[in-house]
RNA sequence: GUGGCUGUAGCUCAAUGGUAGAGCGCCAGGUUGUGGCCCUGGAUACGCCGGUUCAACUCCGGCCAGUCACCCCA
């Protein structure tokens, strides 16, 4: 067989970093459930035309088909599912009868996308995902929430600080059709590529594909223009002028999702009034999330409010969520060399072996530390004890334990410090800090 | 999915139209009470396939992978 080579946009880590992301999805777990979001896992495929519901996406999904399928098979095929609000929302109607509304949910999975990879961006990748979803109608409050749960299980990582960039999809409707805008969809796609294309050509784009006249599109750029930490903006966009029903609920929304960061964690949000979101779904509050001093990696946590994604003929379940890309955010870090973890296994002891003969009694000493919840594991032969502890030392296990022989004590050594000490297997412990791998920034 | 750039040992990098070296790392041995220094020796690479040529790692094409832009988005 030849040598196996990649697959492109299918990464694999080593175990160093597939440390580093089980002890990140730990966390945030840990702080989704301290909000009391419920675990849940949804199957890795649904019916294809669920997952088209979400819009022009199906160039991006990878199809399920069985080898020995018959060809005409084709209106029943599965995809791989591309996110998990989409899967999440089908799974509520299905399930709304054994569910209670208002429903908190976290689901970590992977998702699948047929896109062309680059760094950060995968077609196999984790997605840690919160939503909240009610019946007929949702609470505003919710969408003030969410930010500051990412706040708390971002704030928890030993990654660079986060800013979430806020707004709200009414703001920008109804500001637009306030300008006598008729097509608000085509000018938020426009005024979405202001980073990317700069104000003369979104001016240009909204001209073209929104049917917007000079002075309109001059109004949206000023309105694109809008940031601000604080809940400034509000007098800000009612200066330019423009009046409409939706942008006045809009606005009253954003403030009080403003106002709300600003109490309970001031500087995570500020308001920027050009984020758009490319999903067609959102009705509400959107979100997008960057990496202070990593703008450029763009947004690693995003979602918004969305009232129609889960809905049949009577039956409405608006939610508001937001997904934390996992894969993206760890492979742009490790990129950046900004995580590290103290050692590449989860070893902390090393039980050095003096002979073959006496294996059995080294098996004991490591059960007695593995009872007290010390990782421990014995040397593979009885070679040379300085192999041994070489062995150790590649490892970055950091404690080399030494049987005692003819009745001397057992000696536990530090094989960083060389400091060697009596130990009793029943009672020895390593430093808090020693115990297990530690994941810090760079 | 479209286009650009890149692809030499585990890593970082050399050299050359006539089949490749260095540093670090790795392995073995020596020294060492139980390693890290030092000494000696060793293994490992031209991403893959094809074409041009007397001869290709070096030129050309395709594929694969990485990366960047578009697209889209985590």
């Amino acid at each position: 067989m030849s040598k196996p080579t990649p697959l492109s946009g299918f990464p694999e880590w080593l175990p160093p970093q597939r440390a580093i992301e089980q002890y990140v999805v730990d966390r945030i777990r840990s702080t989704f459930e301290l909000y009391g979001f419920a675990p849940l896992e949804t199957r890795a495929v649904e019916p294809l035309d669920q997952l088209l519901r979400k819009g022009e996406t199906s160039k991006e999904v990878y199809v399920l088909r069985r080898l020995q399928a018959a060809e005409d098979a084709s209106d029943e095929s599965l995809g791989l599912h591309f996110d998990l609000t989409v899967p999440f929302a089908r799974y509520v109607l299905e399930n709304a009868g054994k569910l209670t509304f208002p429903f908190r949910r976290y689901q970590i999975q992977k998702v699948w996308r047929g896109e062309r990879p680059q760094e950060g961006r995968y077609r196999e990748f984790l997605q840690a995902d919160i939503d909240i979803v009610d019946r007929d109608t949702l609470p505003f409050h919710y969408e003030a929430e969410i930010p500051l749960v990412i706040g708390d299980a971002l704030g928890a990582l030993p990654i660079p600080q986060i800013r979430i960039q806020v707004n709200n999809r009414k703001v920008c409707e109804g500001f637009y059709r306030g300008l006598g805008l008729t097509d608000p969809e085509a000018a938020l796609r426009a005024v979405d590529k202001l980073d990317k294309i700069g104000p003369d050509k979104v001016a240009e784009l909204l001209i073209e594909t929104a049917g917007a006249t000079d002075s309109q599109a001059k109004a949206c750029l000023r309105l694109a223009e809008i940031s601000a930490p604080d809940t400034s903006f509000d007098a800000a966009v009612r200066a330019l002028g423009v009046e409409h029903p939706l942008l006045d609920e809009g606005l009253d929304e954003l403030v009080r999702v403003m106002e709300a960061a600003a109490e309970h964690a001031p500087g995570l949000c500020v308001a920027e009034l050009k984020i758009a979101r490319g999903l067609d779904y959102y009705t509400g509050t959107v979100y997008e999330t960057q990496l202070v001093g990593f703008e450029r990696f763009g947004s690693i946590c995003s979602g918004g409010r969305y009232d129609n994604l889960a809905s049949t003929g009577n039956e409405r379940f608006p939610g508001v969520g937001i997904s934390i890309g996992v894969s993206r955010l760890l492979g742009l870090l490790f990129g950046a060399d900004a995580l590290s973890v103290s050692r590449p296994v989860p070893t902390c002891v090393l039980v050095a072996l003096p002979t073959e003969e006496q294996r059995a009694a080294c098996d004991r000493t490591a059960a007695a530390l593995r009872r007290r919840g010390i990782a421990t594991e014995v040397s593979p032969s009885a070679a040379k004890y300085g192999k041994q502890i070489r062995f150790a030392e590649r490892r970055g296990i950091p404690y080399v334990w030494f049987p005692g022989s003819d009745g001397a004590h057992d000696t536990v050594k530090d094989i960083r410090s060389g400091d060697q000490v009596d130990a009793d297997a029943a009672t020895w412990t390593p430093p808090a800090a020693d115990l297990r791998q530690q994941v810090t920034g760079g």
